[in-house]
DNA sequence: CAAGTAAATAAAAATCATTTCTATTTAAGC
DNA sequence: GCTTAAATAGAAATGATTTTTATTTACTTG
């Protein structure tokens, strides 16, 4: 399940090309953020991303990755997830998905839908304005809750 | 649009139910509280909701609004809505529905999608565990806005 | 490959949203 | 009406995020 490195190198070629383009430069706190949420499977919050970093970067300070994530979502390179929680929670991945969140832990898992995604919205959406994304947010109970 | 006031008199009898049902007292506070987010159509957060009661309840506290709105949602009276905005937002209608959310203005409109209403969800969300709800966002920018 | 410069960082303080604490009030059962 | 546990108001505390300021650094230009 999880992503080979050369896929992971591709995305963060494309991810330098991407600042650079942007304006945005290359520091070495940006592309460590990058990397980590990159490699992350779980939409860790800025919190958790800030701890998995001190490991490697101590002397990076939560106002960074807050920075960072702000900033990288605003440039649409990552995205800030949608949900109920106190939290905000992101993902570097851009590929069209949807998500499944345990009501009780909090885990959000990743899963397709393509004849979703190849729906055309009603036409009540289409007259409400421009539509930019479309996805859907299952709540529940995960396996491991129940 | 509106929904008629019949409706909502019908709606705000089940509240009270629900609520005697739920072992909740009927105070003011909480019964102005749910008839305030019952009459709003724009999913209000706790301050916008606050800032309405206190021209009739000018006593009325910021904190049991907040409390109400987590009571009430815990009781599954009403819905906290799933944003990416750091004020949580709220509704009280229960049926089933999906949201347009204005990236710039952050409105967020009710639509209805019923073909997606019925719709199994794919395999591997079955298998993730037990569906609660299942909802679309769709991000854009409202008519207005653009 | 040195400056020069504007952008980005670290650390601390501030702000915003929400929750908790405590004394007081009140709804609901008797 | 009286009792009591639940709910409220107001204040203080907490948690998450943002802003401020002085310092550092990536990128430009000569
Ligand atoms: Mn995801
Ligand atoms: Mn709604
Ligand atoms: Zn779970
Ligand atoms: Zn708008």
């Amino acid at each position: 399940m999880e992503r080979s490195n050369h896929l992971l190198d591709d995305q963060f070629q494309m991810f330098e090309t991407a600042c650079r383009r942007a304006g945005l430069r290359l520091t070495h706190q940006r592309l460590e953020v990058y990397r980590e949420l990159a490699r992350a499977e779980d939409h860790p919050s800025a919190e958790t991303l800030h701890q998995r970093l001190r490991r490697s970067i101590p002397t990076l300070s939560l106002d960074t990755v807050y920075r960072t994530l702000a900033t990288l979502a605003c440039h649409r390179l990552i995205n800030k997830v949608d949900t109920v929680e106190s939290q905000a929670r992101f993902e570097a991945t851009q590929h069209q998905h949807h998500h499944l969140i345990c009501s009780k832990c909090k885990q959000i898992t990743d899963f397709e839908w393509h004849s979703i995604d190849a729906l055309p919205l009603p036409a009540q959406a289409n007259e409400w304005g421009q539509v930019e994304s479309k996805n859907v947010v299952v709540y529940g109970l995960c396996a491991h809750c129940q």
